[in-house]
DNA sequence: ATACATACC
DNA sequence: TACTGGTATGTAT
DNA sequence: ATACATACC
DNA sequence: TACTGGTATGTAT
C-alpha cells in the first residue's frame, strides 16, 4: 500500500461520490454521469448531511476491515465446516423453491409525478419532480435525464436542472388514484398485497388456472385495465415468486412487462449476474459490505457463501443465499390474526432548522403529541410504549423510549412522557423531533369503534 | 356450581393426585393404581415439594381461567379470522410434510437399570431402580409394576415397594455402553442425532435406498446389532419424520418396534386419538392448559385450533397444529457452524438440606465455582455471562445473572461474581445453589486445545 | 425492554 | 438556505 | 440483557 | 429424613 500514487479521488473527489443518486440505470453517457456526480458533490460537500454520510461510509469500511480480520483468522478446518453449513442452507432453501405459482408485481411508473401530469398535462413536457426544495419524492422521466431522482433534495435537483418544476405533493389525490388501481388488482387476486401506494404483489395462480391464461396474458390485461381505469401506466414483473416478480417489474420500466420463465435454468441465468443491490432488502450498507468482500452479484454470493457464513449472521446468510438462488415467498403471508393489529406502531416527526431553545423544543413536542394523538384517535388505538426520536444538528439520531403500565392515547399523557424524556437530553441542538407509539391495542371504550382487534396471546 | 355435593376429592384426596408418576402406561388394574396414588399422596402431602407443586397447578388453573375470560370476549367476527389463521397455518404446515424419508428413533429400554442388570445379573429378578433415596433415574420393569418410575424420589419408591433395591448410578459405565450403541447407529446414518445417552434419531433414507431394504428391516437389524454389541434391548419407531418415529418407538416397548406407514391416511389415523402429552415438547403444564379447554388428543387440537389461536401464542399454535397433523422435521438440523460452539451453556448445581448461614452458603458458591471452572477448563472454554441459581427451602427458584465485558473461566472470577450476586439475596434459606456460564467461547490461549470454535457472526 | 441501524416507498 | 416522513424489521444488550 | 417457566433425559 | 442435575428453549420485559 505504501509508496503508491495518491488515489484519483484526491484529485477529483466527486468521482468517488457513488451515492444513492448516481448508481442507477443507463441512458446517460459517462460524461453526463461525471458531470452529475460533480454537481452533486459541489452542492453537498460542505453540509452536515454529507459529513454524516461520509462518516457512516467510513464506519462501514472499518466494519469491513474488522470482518476481514475475523475472516483471516478462520482456520481451514473451520472453513470446511462453513462450506458444509452453506450446503445445508442451500439444501433447505431449495426445499422452499416453488415453480408453479404465478406472481405478478405491479409497479406504477413514476407514480406521483404521473398523477400530477395527468391533472396538469402541461407538466408532461417539462422536467418536473414532486416534492419540495428539501426532498424529492418522484421525478418525471424528463427530469430523470438530468440526473434528478427520488430521495434527492430539491435544491440539488435544481442545480442539476435549473428549469426543474417542483410540484408540492398531494397525497390525498395519490391515494385516490391508488384505490383505482386496487380495484383492478382485486379482479386478479382478491388477497393481493400492497406495498405502498404505487405497487402491489398479486398471486395470479388461481386466476390463471380458472381462466386458462398465462401470466404474461394476465400482465397485459392488468396493464390495460389500469390504464383504462387510471389513465396511468404501470410496469409488471411475472415470475414464480414475489421477489423475482418484483425484480422483473423493473426490467422493462416504464410501461412494460417482463416474464421470467418458471424453470430452474432460466432462474439461475437470470440471477447469475444480478447485482446484489437488486435484491429487495439489500440496501446501500449491505451492498457496500458485500462489495468489500468482492461480492457484487448473486452469482458471487453463491460462490462466496462460505465467506458470508464466516462473517455474517446465520439469518443474513440464509437470506442472501435464498435470494441469490432466486427463491422467496411463493404464498401469501398470513394476515394478522384478530389477536393483532396490522399496524405495529404509529409515529409523527418533523424536521426544522436546527434549534436548541429548550422551551421551543418542548412546545414542539407538545404539538407533535397532539398530532399523534389525533391520528391514534382516528383509528381508535392506544399504545403502551412512547418513543421520542431526536436528530441532532449533525444528523446523529437518538431514540429514547419508555414502556408504561397501561396504554395511553390522550395528547396530555403522550406530551408529558415525551417531554420528560426530551428534558433528560438537554442541552441538545436538534433538526428533527418525533414521537412514536407502539405496543398498540384498540381502545375498548364506550362508543368508540375499534377498527382493530385486541392484543393477542 | 353452588349447592352441589362436595367433590369426591374432598373425601379421597389422593384420587386427585394425578401427578407425573401415575398417569402412564397400562398393566395395572385400577385397584393397584388407586393404591399407588394413595401411597404417593400419603408420602408427599406434608412436604414443601408437594405444596409448591399444588401451588403451581393452582396457578395454571388460574391461567386457564384468565384465558377462558379472554376467549369469552372474542367476537364472532374475530373468531372467523382465527379460523382463517388456522387454515393458513395448516396450509403452510402441510407444505412441510415429507412422506418419503425413513426415520428411526431408537430408545434403549430402561437403559441405566438394564446396564446394571447386565453387570450384576442378580438384579434381574428383583425390583430395582438406579438412583438414590432422593431421586430415581430409571426403574427396571419389575419395579415399575409396583408403580416405581423415573423422576420419583427413592423414598416414595421404597414405600411403594419396600424390597426395592436402589443402585447408585455409574454414569461412566452408561456412557461406555452408550458409545457401543452409537457404533451401531453410525452404520445406518453417519450423521445420526443423539438425544441423551439412551436414544437417537437416525435418518435411514439413504441406507434404505442404497441397500434396497425397508425401514422395518433396518429397525430389525439395528435391534439385532445393538443386542449383539451391548447385550441390551432397545425399541425402535419407524416413521417418515423425527417426531412420529419417537412416538412410535414407545408403542412396543420394551424390545419391540413399530412402523407407521408413510401415507397421510395412516398418519391421520395414528394421530387422531393420540393424547397431546405424547407430543414431544408438550409437558405437564401445556397438557393441563389444553385439557382445561377440553383438548385432550391431537384430533381435538385440530378441531379446536381456533381456540388455541385465540388463546395461545402464534408459535404455540403453529407447533401444536403441525405436531397434531403428524408433521415435523424430516431432515437433519444444521450442525452448529464453526461460528458457534455446539454447547450454549455449562452449569453445576447441588441440592442440600436447607441452609441459611451466609458464610456456609458463600463457601458453597466458592466450591461450585471451582467445580464449574474445572469443567470449563476441560473443554477449554470461557464464558461472558454468570448466572446464579437459588432454590429456596419452599422450592421457589430464583436466578440472577450478570454479563461481563470480557469472558472468564477461572474459579476466582466466577466465585467473586457469583458471591456478589448471592449476597444481594441475603437473607435466604436455600436448598439448592447453582452456577451457570453462558455466552461461551473457546479459550484461544497459548497451548490450550480449544475443542470448539470461535464465537460467530 | 431499550437503543440503534438498515431498508423500503 | 436547503438532505423527508412513516413503517417494519434486525441486532445487540 | 435479565428473569422466569417449561421441557427432556 | 427424604423430590436431582444438566441443558435448551420460549416468553416477557
Amino acid at each position: 500500500m505504501e509508496g503508491e500514487n495518491p488515489p484519483i479521488q484526491d484529485i477529483q473527489p466527486w468521482k468517488a461520490i457513488d451515492t444513492v443518486y448516481t448508481n442507477e440505470k443507463a441512458g446517460m453517457d459517462s460524461v453526463d454521469k461525471d458531470l452529475i456526480k460533480r454537481v452533486i458533490y459541489e452542492a453537498s460537500k460542505d453540509s452536515n448531511f454529507f459529513k454524516k454520510d461520509e462518516e457512516k461510509r467510513k464506519q462501514t469500511n472499518e466494519r469491513i476491515a474488522r470482518l476481514k480480520e475475523k475472516l483471516a483468522k478462520v482456520t481451514e478446518d473451520e472453513m470446511k465446516r462453513y462450506h458444509a453449513t452453506v450446503r445445508d442452507s442451500i439444501r433447505s432453501a431449495e426445499r422452499e423453491r416453488h415453480l408453479s405459482r404465478i406472481w405478478i408485481h405491479v409497479d406504477m411508473d413514476a407514480f406521483f409525478a404521473s398523477v400530477e401530469e395527468l391533472d396538469d398535462p402541461s407538466l408532461k413536457s417539462v422536467p418536473m419532480a414532486v416534492g419540495s426544495i428539501g426532498m424529492i419524492s418522484t421525478a418525471n422521466y424528463i427530469a430523470r435525464r438530468f440526473g434528478v431522482r427520488s430521495a434527492m433534495p430539491g435544491f440539488i435537483g435544481k442545480q442539476l436542472c435549473p428549469q426543474l418544476a417542483l410540484v408540492k405533493p398531494n397525497f390525498r389525490r395519490y391515494k385516490e388514484k391508488s384505490e383505482e388501481t386496487k380495484e383492478v388488482f382485486r379482479i386478479f387476486d382478491p388477497d393481493f398485497e400492497s406495498g405502498g401506494l404505487d405497487e402491489a404483489y398479486l398471486d395470479c395462480t388461481a386466476f390463471a388456472s380458472v381462466h386458462g391464461i398465462s401470466g404474461e396474458e394476465i400482465a397485459e390485461q392488468i396493464r390495460n385495465l389500469v390504464m383504462e381505469k387510471t389513465k396511468l401506466t404501470c410496469s409488471c414483473g411475472v415470475a414464480c415468486n414475489k421477489m423475482l416478480a418484483k425484480i422483473c417489474s423493473d426490467k422493462n420500466k416504464p410501461n412494460g412487462q417482463f416474464f421470467l420463465s418458471p424453470n430452474i435454468a432460466a432462474i439461475k441465468a437470470f440471477v447469475k449476474d444480478l447485482p446484489v443491490r437488486k435484491i429487495p432488502g439489500v440496501g446501500c450498507v449491505t451492498e457496500q459490505l458485500l462489495n468489500g468482500f468482492g461480492i457484487n452479484t448473486c452469482g458471487d454470493v453463491i460462490k462466496n457463501a462460505h465467506v458470508i457464513a464466516a462473517v455474517f449472521t446465520p439469518l443474513t446468510l440464509s437470506f442472501l443465499l435464498t435470494s441469490s438462488l432466486g427463491i422467496s415467498t411463493a404464498f401469501h403471508g398470513k394476515k394478522p390474526a384478530p389477536g393483532e393489529l396490522s399496524r405495529k406502531g404509529i409515529s409523527c416527526e418533523h424536521t426544522f432548522t436546527a434549534k436548541e431553545d429548550e422551551n421551543t423544543l418542548l412546545q414542539m413536542v407538545g404539538s407533535l403529541a397532539h398530532e399523534l394523538s389525533a391520528a391514534m384517535a382516528s383509528e381508535s388505538i392506544e399504545g403502551l410504549t412512547v418513543t421520542v426520536k431526536l436528530k441532532l444538528s449533525d444528523f446523529t439520531v437518538r431514540t429514547r423510549s419508555l414502556t408504561l403500565l397501561s396504554p395511553i392515547s390522550d395528547p396530555e399523557s403522550i406530551s408529558r412522557i415525551a417531554s420528560k424524556m426530551l428534558r433528560k437530553e438537554f442541552p441538545v441542538k436538534l433538526r428533527l423531533l418525533g414521537i412514536r407509539m407502539s405496543g398498540l391495542s384498540p381502545i375498548a371504550n364506550a362508543n368508540g369503534k375499534p377498527k382493530g382487534n385486541s392484543k393477542g396471546s
